[in-house]
DNA sequence: GCCCAGGTGAAGC
DNA sequence: GCTTCACATGGG
């Protein structure tokens, strides 16, 4: 499918442009949950929107949906390369390849059985850090909330298509840094504010560069991760896997937890130390894929999505 | 009312 | 090193 059945939906000023800029892009790709992917707590600005899927990724208002193996992006303005989309998407990914390192265990078996086709996405970094700084001890649909708050207030204006509401971007470190606690509190993060708050200060003022975190060897990274007020082990974690691109980090939240204490030992007393070292060395390569497959698992069991 | 949510930091042992 | 507790806020 190529962009020939598209072309209607050039903008008028078409002629204008060159003719690769289009508004909408079709991307075959095997083995993606596409659903499954953007409502797993990986990333918190998409919203279903009847078959689709409606979010912003950096500057870019964006509409995904998915039939079969084809995947198509919308967006606002027309685009003269979708690196920045298949990047995010991380669609060169053969999942295949990914889920044979695997351990053979019954509980990986059943979470990759319930939910084939879940992926990693590859986030902003600031935007993931910022993200999970917010998200301790909050349901994922608060956490949603929380950052739709945060940009109305204080993102840069995006495009959107005519018709759509307003949409805005992530506010950089620089305007948050500028922000008061008390405005920040205002989007109800409560307590989290004055870490949000401290950490974009810290990046604001050149102590930390999120943008260099994945150059860094993985300790270095976590290491300078956990410098940062309010975050700790699992927020780091995270960063890492969903922005940083270290495949083995694994966030252990309480639904992790609960997995590993219901699928790997039951009816066992477990100390969390020894936890933790259990999923530092029986999850391979790709640790921290298995983990979001455990974590999506765990929470879907049950209902249907 | 109660318990829980993609935790962290500080204080106590 | 470990465990316990406070911290805001909203959903079930």
């Amino acid at each position: 499918m190529g962009g020939h059945a598209l072309a209607c939906r050039t903008p008028p000023r078409a002629e204008l442009l060159p003719s690769h800029m289009e508004r909408t892009k079709t991307f075959s790709i095997l083995d993606y949950d596409l659903s499954a992917t953007l409502s797993s707590g990986q990333a918190f600005r998409w919203r279903r929107s009847g078959e689709a899927w409606l979010g912003v990724i950096g500057a870019n208002w964006v509409r995904l949906r998915q039939e079969g193996s084809l995947v198509t992006a919308e967006t606002a303005n027309p685009v003269p390369n979708w690196d920045w989309l298949t990047d995010y998407l991380q669609a060169h990914v053969n999942l295949n390849d990914v889920l044979v390192t695997f351990p053979g265990d019954e509980p990986m078996r059943a979470a990759v059985a319930a939910c084939r086709g879940l992926r990693l996405l590859r986030q902003d970094p600031w935007e993931c850090l910022a993200s999970f700084i917010l998200s301790s001890t909050k349901q994922i649909v608060q956490i949603q909330q929380i950052v739709a708050l945060l940009c109305e207030r204080f993102g840069e204006p995006i495009a959107t298509p005519p018709g759509h509401p307003a949409m805005f971007a992530f506010p950089s470190a620089e305007r948050l840094a500028r922000v008061s606690e008390a405005d920040l509190r205002a989007c109800k993060m409560g307590f989290r504010a004055p870490y949000l708050r401290a950490t974009a200060l810290a990046i604001a003022g050149g102590q930390f560069d999120p943008a260099k975190l994945s150059q860094l060897p993985p300790d270095r990274a976590r290491a300078e991760l956990m410098e940062l007020p309010g975050v700790g082990p699992k927020i780091a974690d995270c960063v890492l896997l969903f922005a940083g691109g270290f495949p083995s980090a694994f966030p252990v939240d309480v639904w992790v937890m609960k997995a590993l204490r219901l699928l790997y030992f039951p009816r066992r007393r477990v100390s969390a130390a020894r936890l933790k070292r259990f999923t530092g060395s029986h999850f391979g390569p790709h640790a921290g894929y298995a983990q979001q497959y455990l974590f999506h698992y765990m929470r879907t069991r049950g209902s249907d999505e």
